[in-house]
DNA sequence: CAGGATCCTATCCGATACTG
DNA sequence: CAGTATCGGATAGGATCCTG
């Protein structure tokens, strides 16, 4: 199981340990904390996009990762997926309620981050 | 260069590539969202510790995680660091006001998270 | 076009041993 | 006590090829 167990480690549950931070919450977090998380919702909080479109939009970003990670966003609710049976098939992501709450939190993180330890006398 | 690397990827500074995400925001909070990272500043947060209480605290955590995260920490500005030059030597570890806000913020989101894309109807 | 499968590298992280 | 140094396994992430 090369591949699979990256962002399933969630359904897997092979060996819980649970002893540190085993809660889905943790596993969100990481998902969008990711290399390319943040981008993808960040792209598609603009507008729905392709595959193709999301790839040339993150510039640099490779398949596999793209698939990957709008995998795990799809899997935990941030992003919405949608097949067209078209030839060739067309699919097109878009952001969720849930998504767009989620970068606005994140989005306040990095604000405050951004600023600095400026105000902090300390 | 083994483990130098690791978290010392700030101060080389070497090539900026700017293309993506060498920005300064991002490597802050990829400590603050590294495995203990949370949890150093969690434990912090209520009251000033000691490495070793540290150790206790965080349950699991290596010797070598837990100084390479303080070390990021401190180095963010969200973690003070404080030490008694006595016999053995005493080294006290606190949050700054940033690391609290910091903190705040990221509890925020992971609160956001954790009530799920219940809310959203997509 | 939208990915899956495979291979490979860089990095993360833990265990252990050692130092001031 | 408070770390540093080093080794080795596990994972994330990238490149490339291949398929429906």
């Amino acid at each position: 199981m090369g591949e699979g167990a990256q962002l399933a480690r969630v359904e897997a549950g092979g060996r819980s340990d649970a002893s540190h931070e085993d809660c889905p919450a943790r596993e969100v977090l990481n998902h969008v904390t990711s290399r390319w998380g943040v981008w993808v919702l960040i792209a598609l909080r603009d507008a729905d996009l392709r595959y193709y479109e999301l790839r040339r939009s993150l510039q640099g970003v490779s398949e596999k990762m793209l698939a990957q990670t709008l995998r795990a966003l799809v899997h935990d609710g941030l992003v919405r997926r949608e097949v067209e049976p078209t030839t060739p098939p067309q699919v097109t992501y878009g952001i969720t309620t849930f998504g767009t709450e989620v970068v606005e939190s994140l989005e306040e993180l990095f604000q405050r981050i951004g600023r600095g330890p400026g105000a902090a006398a300390n």
